[in-house]
DNA sequence: AAAGTACTTGACCAATCATTCAATAAACAT
DNA sequence: ATGTTTATTGAATGATTGGTCAAGTACTTT
C-alpha cells in the first residue's frame, strides 16, 4: 500500500456532474473544474484521464442522481399511472426553482453541443434517454395515453429546453397541466382534423 | 463614396448561420469562421462587430430561413390544421437527412449553451420560439387538438433534441404518427388515468 | 489624374486553453 | 527508521483563443 486519496471520490464526481451540468464541455475550463472539485489538475489526470474521461464521468453520476429515480418512480405502481407522469413534469418545474434552475438537463445539453462530435458521449446519452423512454412506455401501457408515449418523452425534454431558453414556470406548468389532460376523457363538439 | 464591399452580405450572413448551427458558439473558433465566410477576422469586425454580434447575424438569419416559413405554413388556412402540423414534423424528419442531418435546430442549440448566460441572445431565442408557438395556438385552435398546443410545441423541440442526440428517422417518424394521432378520435376500451 | 474614403489583409497581441511532468509529500510495509 | 509506492503540487508546455491595428488596396468623386 501506499498513500491513500485525500478526496473522496463521490463528492467529487457530484462536483464534476454540476461543473458540466452548468457550464457545458466547451465552456468549463480547468479553471472551473479545479475550483469545483478542489483537485488539481494532476490529480484529476492521474485519478480519472483528460476532458473527456471527466465528462463523462460527469454524464453518469447524473444518469445516477437524475435518470435512476425519475425511472423508479415512473415503474411504481402504488401510484397512477397519470400521477407518474405528472410527478415526472412536476420534478421539471421544480427543478426550474432550484439554485440549478437555468441548468437544464445534463443529457439534454450533452446531446446538443457533444454526441455530434463524440461517439461515447452519444452512446451514454441516448442510452439514459431510452431509459426514461422506456419507462414512460410502460407506464402509460394499457392506459387511454398509451399511444402518446413518444410524445410524452420528447416533450419532456422539450420541456428542459425551454428552461434553459428561459420561459417561466408559469409556461412550464401549463405545459404539465396539458401532459396531465391527455389522460382525461376527450372534450366533444370541436371538429376533428 | 469609396471602396465597395467584396462580399455578398445576404451570402455571408447564411455563412455565419450555418457555422454556428453546425459547431455551436464556443465551437466555431474564428478560423471555422473565416473558413465559412470566406472573409477575413478585420472583415468581419469591421462590417458586424465581435463574435457575439456574429452570433447574432446567425440566429436572425435562422429565423428568417426557418421559423418564417414555418410559421407561414402553421397560418395556410388552405390545409387542414392536422396537416399543418403534420408538415412541421415531416419537416423534422427531412431535416435529419440533409447534409445538417445533426446540425438540429440553431435555436435550440443556442436556448441550451447561451441564452443563460447572455440575456440578448436568450431575447432572440424566445421570440422566435414564441412566435411558432402561438402560430401552433392558433392553428390548432377549434379543433380537437386545441389543448395540446403546449404539447405539440414542446414535442417539436424535444424532436430535435433527438436528432442531436443521433435518434434514427425512424424514431422521429414514429414521434410524428403520435402527434397525429392527436387529431384522432380517442380509443376506447383502455383505462384513463 | 489626383485625392479621399472605405474595405481588406496578415501580422501581432495578450490571455487562455488542455496537457505534461519533475519534484514534493504522505502513507504503509518491512 | 528506511524504503517503496502512490497522491499531490505547481510550474512550464505549445497550441489556440478572440481581438486589434497599421499598412496596403480598390473604388468613387472631383
Amino acid at each position: 500500500m501506499a498513500r491513500p486519496r485525500k478526496f473522496d471520490e463521490a463528492e467529487v464526481k457530484t462536483a464534476l456532474r454540476d461543473v458540466f451540468w452548468k457550464h457545458g464541455f466547451d465552456g468549463a475550463s480547468y479553471a472551473d473544474i479545479m475550483d469545483a472539485t478542489g483537485l488539481n489538475k494532476g490529480s484529476l489526470y492521474a485519478s480519472f484521464g483528460d476532458k473527456r474521461a471527466l465528462y463523462q464521468h460527469a454524464i453518469a453520476d447524473y444518469a445516477r442522481a437524475q435518470i435512476t429515480p425519475g425511472v423508479a418512480m415512473l415503474n411504481d405502481d402504488s401510484l397512477l399511472p397519470k400521477d407518474r407522469i405528472a410527478g415526472l413534469f412536476n420534478s421539471l418545474v421544480k427543478g426550474a426553482e432550484t439554485p440549478q434552475g437555468r441548468w437544464g438537463c445534463l443529457l439534454c445539453n450533452a446531446a446538443i453541443d457533444q454526441a455530434p462530435f463524440d461517439e461515447e458521449v452519444e452512446k451514454s446519452v441516448t442510452d439514459a434517454l431510452s431509459r426514461l423512454r422506456k419507462a414512460i412506455r410502460a407506464c402509460v401501457k394499457n392506459t387511454v395515453a398509451e399511444d402518446k408515449a413518444e410524445l410524452i418523452w420528447m416533450a419532456y425534454f422539450g420541456g428542459h429546453v425551454m428552461v434553459k431558453a428561459g420561459y417561466s414556470k408559469a409556461v412550464l406548468r401549463a405545459h404539465g397541466k396539458q401532459i396531465a389532460a391527455l389522460f382525461e376523457p376527450k372534450r366533444t363538439g370541436l371538429q376533428p382534423y
